[in-house]
DNA sequence: TAAAAGATGTAAAATAAATGCTTCTTTTAA
DNA sequence: TTAAAAGAAGCATTTATTTTACATCTTTTA
């Protein structure tokens, strides 16, 4: 596993488009919502263009807005496309140096909780992180308005 | 989760005891078999004692063993034990700064995942990683006389 | 055609993890 | 009774990973 800060803000970038599906968004005004870096954003923003979970549009008046119908974003789908699944211990990556891989039944083991792990995510999609429920909470915390900078209330 | 190394070597180092449970055996050779730092290994095994999983015994001729039966140490529980599960994302941590935190689903379904993924290791014990059918194949690989460093055959 | 928006690549900073080094303490065999 | 073997503990360094910053594009439309 070992989920970054990388797919957590993907998650939350998603979460934002979700809320705010009937307009487009633009990455300063997600990344001062969640007062993150602009320019990792730019990056996460990026690869979930690619990988076709978002569209964004150039120019001006431009922005980013979902590509997809939240229910129909897969969270485990999209945690395994994110992260990289070969690092959760040494005999899982490329350069294992383990000397008692052969009979060692450690990686069988974690692989098969690591695949329980993703079960769990598979099971909810887009919508049921920014959902119905959670819509109207959510849509107050963030802004709507691309008036500036919303900080955390604690 | 986020499992490091510091885990992995703890599972290897109960591992190889378990399969030397007939004699004491010491950090160095442990350090050789695996080639790796004798150094982190120290600190490991420290951790290891103090929750009484092995007992150290110091002096000459000294060394360290097992304090509990294989099949008694559960994987699940080393693990929970060993790694923070409070890293898992930003909104399981002491200073989440996420602004949505409130009304967001991802904390809930994330420690679920989490839970999961323990709830799969809970199943095994020592005994499964390196038990009767492994032992036999642990045991020629692994050094048993101190010789010196067994390297990696690859 | 200028301004707004995203695209891309590289470099730097921050964080986390692993390793190394040094100086203890304990213990026991000679 | 002392020297050597072994672990304990703390600090410093190195390495790896992750995050952020910076600079320079391209696209688009008012």
């Amino acid at each position: 596993m070992h989920i970054t800060r990388y797919t957590d803000y993907s998650l939350r970038v998603l979460m934002y488009l979700a809320v705010n599906q009937e307009r487009l968004s633009t990455i300063n005004e997600i990344a001062q919502s969640y007062a993150i870096s602009k320019n990792h954003l730019m990056k996460i923003v990026q690869q979930l263009n690619v990988k076709g979970y978002l569209l964004a549009i150039r120019g001006k008046n431009g922005g980013i807005k979902l590509n997809r119908s939240p229910n129909d974003i897969n969270i485990g789908e999209l945690v395994r496309e994110i992260e990289d699944k070969n690092k959760l211990v040494e005999c899982f990556g490329d350069n294992n140096q383990c000397v008692i891989t052969p009979s060692c039944q450690l990686k069988g083991i974690f692989a098969q909780a690591q695949e329980s792990f993703f079960q769990v995510l598979d099971k909810y999609t887009l919508q049921d992180l920014a959902g119905v429920n959670a819509r109207h909470a959510l849509g107050e915390i963030l802004i709507s308005d691309a008036s500036g900078p919303n900080l955390p209330s604690q």
